[in-house]
DNA sequence: GGCAGCCTTTAACATATGTTGACTAGGGCC
DNA sequence: GGCCCTAGTCAACATATGTTAAAGGCTGCC
């Protein structure tokens, strides 16, 4: 996995959903941003490695979340980052940081001051790509409300699985539709609000059921269509196709 | 309650954080802004009033709720919106809607068509506003996935009801601390995905307790502070000081 | 090579929460 | 006034999920 090493660059083209309709000015603006490129090993806080007030930071490469305590130290993990997001943009508009970012695997990220972001930012064109950025982030917050209030432990994780398969495809990091990557149980367990145990019963049912393969921390998905029925999943809360400045209505796709 | 009525160029100035920075023209922009008015019997969908793809909405007055469902017919609410709030703000940068907008109680609401919105987001100044108030939204729904995920019951029912608490006080809507509200058991419960006879439950163990008061559909909070301590709540994700273009870290209070 | 540490797996057990169903109370409407 | 409908209340019971604990398997380090 991660073969793609994809410049900082090409990312934000992409995540800022413009890449045809970017004049040249706006291009030159992205790729003259400048980045600082940190590497971080897994299982490692990317806060301690910067100050979110002042800067904010690109996935380039590899897996990280957010998560939330709770007072009694339970840590609730509140949204997956992969390739290509933003995972703080929010903290731009917002005076709290609330959730801690951290890292699943090895990672590379990319730490932009924010004094360069608001420069972008006097482009309404790329303020508005910030909005929809910090939208669409929002619309997969909801639909883990969703996911967590009402469905049943084999149904969410069944969801969740489906929903890293569809993100990381979109990334570009998956073979054909046999999706695969590396997460913990207790990763898992902490983005379902599920006990540990649990989360192992859940893996192990999909798992004897064909669904997926678990090997050493790895996930495999085997049969993405049957894992997405089981999981309700609907990707559409994704918002793969966002809307730029087109005719309402028309995807950008 | 709900004897305050505020204007909708009021509340929309509140709600975009900028009461005191505005220019005249930006006032007056505000003050010209084409909003039709609508008022809507409690438990109605908004939606149906309006094409969310064309038009938003601003709540003036009463209660709303935006839900999801679930294949199997599951209801969750995934936010409250109170007076001043833009509950689908975020539809303008999205293609895809995912949730209705319902009424709870009576409500008068604000019909704000997308190109008037677009006009004002001409305005960098409107323009980080609006993307302000979508990451507030955020902000509380990522709260939300931590209480979702991560407290009981009798906790989270304590942390949602706080968190009204402080949202009607900062709409002006409580009467000292001793807010009171109407919110049936059911949506209670379908907010905090638990059924509906286990929020009874708890309900009632903490009007036992002391901590609330329960008459026909009306919660009366008697001791706001006690009941903030049982559901572990700290405000700082309401993001009541919402970051203008201020010097870095000032609050604009 | 061996030790240490983390993740996974299981089993036995505990319990919070869901489900069903029945009853009451209020509110609106004919 | 009576009826219907919805919301709330309660009890008995069912079960999904949490907890604890122990053991096995990797991995990395010394």
């Amino acid at each position: 996995m991660f073969r793609h090493h994809r410049s900082a660059t090409a990312l934000l083209e992409h995540r800022l959903g413009c890449s045809e309709t970017l004049s040249t000015a706006q291009r030159e603006a992205l790729a003259t941003l400048p980045i600082r490129i940190v590497e971080l090993a897994a299982r490692h806080d990317i806060v301690h490695e910067m100050d979110p007030s002042v800067q904010s930071c690109l996935i380039i490469e590899g897996m990280a979340h957010s998560s939330k305590m709770d007072f009694e130290g339970k840590r609730q993990i509140i949204a997956l980052h992969l390739p290509g997001d933003l995972p703080d943009l929010h903290s731009f508009y917002l005076s709290n940081i609330d959730s801690t970012i951290s890292t699943m695997t090895a990672c590379r990220i990319g730490i932009i001051r924010r004094e360069h972001f608001e420069e972008l930012a006097a482009d309404l064109f790329f303020a508005k790509a910030f909005a929809r950025s910090v939208a669409r982030d929002a619309s997969v917050a909801r639909e883990w409300i969703l996911n967590l209030g009402q469905r049943d432990c084999v149904v969410r994780m069944a969801h969740l699985l489906s929903e890293i398969r569809v993100r990381l495809g979109q990334a570009g990091l998956s073979a054909g539709d046999h999706a695969e990557w590396q997460m913990s149980q207790i990763d898992l367990a902490d983005a379902l609000g599920m006990s540990t145990v649990h989360a192992n019963r859940c893996v192990r049912q999909l798992a004897r059921d064909g669904m997926i393969e678990w090997g050493t921390g790895t996930i495999r998905i085997i049969e993405p269509v049957a894992l997405a029925e089981i999981g309700r999943f609907d990707d559409s809360y994704l918002q793969l196709h966002l809307r730029v400045d087109h005719p309402v209505g028309r995807p950008n796709a």
